[in-house]
DNA sequence: TGTACATCAGTGAACGCGCGTTCACTGATGTAC
DNA sequence: TGTACATCAGTGAACGCGCGTTCACTGATGTAC
């Protein structure tokens, strides 16, 4: 006999069909995009009254924020589970797992992908409980960079580039040189722009395999930034 | 007084017409996004009943492409005229020039960067005339980096590498190594998904100031892709 | 130069559709005694 | 263990709104003779 979850049959069946309305609603961002997901479209895939979706989300934002945050612990657990599988000191390799697995599972999950970081849907101001999801990728890729000059630590950098970078390099203690910084974000700006231009078609008639490119690249960034 | 333009005064006013319904749609982008874009509302801020727009297009999808195709050649022009005022044998520079005048049309023109550059508005599929539009500006920065490569020619290139990237050697006439063109693409991918980040909110509490990280990424692109 | 006719821009009503959200309600499930 | 009451899920009608597109129409502008 299963353990009977916290709450009783009725939390379980609620859990169910909180789940089952947000599967419908990732199947409508496929084909209508994110800023006409409907409501009543998706009551109407699961056979209830419209008015029954406002016991599960108290409004459409409400749900888009649930996709969205959805989205961002989907994409961190794949990267954190991907990294983790890799030496400690293999920084690069670390770098580069992270780098093909947010690819894959963009190429797995277009519509989260383009939810999170596609263009912002119009109208919609993200609450502040969807930040700590959202750092979580960023961060691994941080940890590695700072792990990775973990014998140098410097003062804040007064140059331009430092103070162009301020917020970051204080989030790192200032362990990581402003350059060493600025370097890892243009490849991190590498990434998000290979998949951008390979997921919304603008490698048609130029990168015949994208999957090819992008490992190349990955591994020529990894030389790039890691020491 | 003034030529007559072609086709007389109601030639004329229907040219500038067109022009607002345009300019007025543009507007309309900035807040409601592409995929919500509305005749009605056009014909609302433009004093006209909203049957009159169908003189000037056909269908909402045509004055969708009519953006599209503008934008394209908006960003294109600019492009081209900062990259025109540098010396010829100057190929970091060109490519720095081509890469600050993008962003900062980015910037200029958000609505109309993410319009072509962002997430594809669901549900459209743009047709062929939007496809000369958008190679003028990627032909702009291929054309430098095969100036650059003027004294080598090669054969094509049967590495995985090579035949990833088939397309775009092709049609460079296989005048660029592989491994250069990849980097270049590195940097193409670098300059949209520095820009994408920027625009779309990402570098919050990261990069303090975007424009001095993307001067300086500009450069260390050129180092890196141009002899 | 004047007239007759064709072309075109713009109107306003209508069709048929979709949406988010609210509300009073029914009936089933859970809880306290 | 049984009963009374509270909680909650789900309903269906309604409000007030928006949309793209079509159509028969009026009246002004352009063209040919």
């Amino acid at each position: 006999m299963p353990e009977k979850p916290a709450g009783g049959v009725r939390a379980r069946v609620r859990a169910e069909l909180t789940a089952e309305i947000k599967a419908a609603a990732r199947r409508q961002l496929a084909t209508e995009g994110a800023s006409s997901l409907s409501l009543r479209a998706i009551a109407r895939e699961l056979g209830m009254a419209s008015s029954a979706i406002y016991r599960y989300f108290a409004s459409r934002d409400e749900l888009l924020t649930a996709l969205i945050i959805d989205a961002y612990e989907d994409v961190a657990s794949h990267i954190e589970a991907a990294e983790s599988q890799c030496e400690r000191a293999d920084h690069r390799g670390r770098f580069v797992a992270i780098a093909t697995t947010l690819r894959s599972w963009a190429v797995a999950n277009p519509n989260e992908y383009a939810l999170i970081y596609g263009t912002p849907v119009p109208g919609y101001a993200a609450p502040t409980d969807t930040i700590d999801p959202a750092t979580r990728v960023p961060i691994t890729l941080l940890t590695v960079l700072v792990e990775s000059h973990v014998s140098e630590t410097s003062e804040p950098d007064e140059s331009d580039l430092g103070q162009a970078l301020a917020d970051v390099l204080v989030f790192t203690n200032h362990s990581v040189p402003a350059d060493a910084m600025a370097l890892a974000i243009e490849a991190w700006a590498e990434i998000f722009g290979l998949i951008n231009l390979e997921m919304f078609g603008h490698f048609k008639n130029a990168v015949t395999n994208p999957s090819v490119m992008f490992n190349h690249a990955a591994n020529s960034m990894a030389e790039r930034i890691l020491p």
